[in-house]
DNA sequence: GAAATAAATTGACCTAGGTCAAATAAGGAA
DNA sequence: TTCCTTATTTGACCTAGGTCAATTTATTTC
């Protein structure tokens, strides 16, 4: 994985001016306080953010229960992708775990650039290249771990989760209940 | 979904002939018997086959044991994303599961070719999207049904898979053990 | 077509992790 | 600080689905 970011650092570096400055000029930044929502779900995910400052995350309801399907950190986008890219209403929300100061880039914008700019499509096309990678290492962890594993090995990655998001939102990332997270981590911690 | 191939088949429909040309230039066909691997653990995923005729499925080995991880049928494009995108070994096996007629297309040359061409880093963005929604489904999928649930789900959107593919490997890709999916067929067909 | 091999079914039993409920603990508001 | 609300822990119990083992049924192969 680090080293597709690498892949993607590199890209950025390449990137001229010009096409740097015509990125700048289809963003804006904003801050959302904590508790807010930069997405609710029935709207339409018209925008992609990419955290400065904050934390936040990313769930769904089902069944009336929050489902966490991911964490934002510095340097993160924070999108719907479903709802972004088919544009049609999100079944997810994105929530503001802390105050977050976020840099909003416009779909459409972004889209008329990307057709225009091969440097903005293989930027593009290498963070969605690193979200499938993603989603194939959660999706392997998924069948070949044990909830423990699955916490400890997100307990080394990601130490940052652990300290700044509730039980209950790391639980439901990990696919377990709360009780069981709670139960792992007294085990661990004994 | 549907909608998303609608968007890959617009696309294509729009690539000016000399693109097209082009990437016909450095693909050529193949026939790999029943059986036979298109790719196997240990190899880099050097080329992408896009599946003329016949059938295919993908499959990594833990603990001795296999999972499935996707069926190919024609017009699918087969290739260990992994091992491709990064060009490390391959922890997973592409394997014929009847005589497959494909269409090899090498990396490098297609890296070269997007590099030059925005339709087909266009073209090849599209399906990436596909292929990050799609495994987005089976996560959701995973953490939201039962296994019969999941079964029901496949049996309704692909049918094909259930008539051609083995119970043991339809089991390993809904993430269930062979007697428990032999249990649930049993009961729906009572 | 018979023997050999692989796949699928079925039964008995077990465990990881879910659910429900009660008891603490920890943040916030006032 | 105290009250109120929200999170977390802990216990008791339960179930979906796993494992192991024995058959039965399909496929190959000769």
């Amino acid at each position: 994985m680090e080293r597709y970011f690498k892949k993607i650092e590199e890209h950025l570096a390449s990137l001229d001016p010009e096409t740097l400055s015509r990125l700048n000029d289809i963003s804006s930044e904003r801050i959302y306080p904590k508790g807010s929502f930069l997405l609710e779900a029935g709207n339409i995910c018209r925008h992609s953010f990419f955290m400065l400052e904050g934390t936040a995350r990313k769930y769904s309801l089902h069944d009336g229960k929050e489902i966490t399907t991911e964490f934002y950190f510095k340097d993160d986008i924070a999108v719907s992708f479903r709802s972004y890219g088919l544009q049609i209403p999100s079944e997810e929300y994105i929530e503001a775990v802390e105050d977050c100061k976020v840099s909003i880039t416009d779909y459409y914008q972004y889209e008329a650039l990307k057709k225009e700019s091969l440097q903005i499509a293989t930027l593009d096309l290498l963070i969605m290249e690193y979200y499938a990678l993603w989603l194939e290492e959660k999706l392997y962890q998924q069948r070949t771990m044990d909830a423990t594993e699955r916490y400890v090995s997100l307990l080394n990655k990601n130490t940052e989760i652990i300290q700044q998001m509730k039980v209950g939102h790391i639980a439901s990332y990990l696919g377990v209940s709360f009780e069981t997270l709670s139960r792992i981590r007294k085990r661990l911690s004994a």
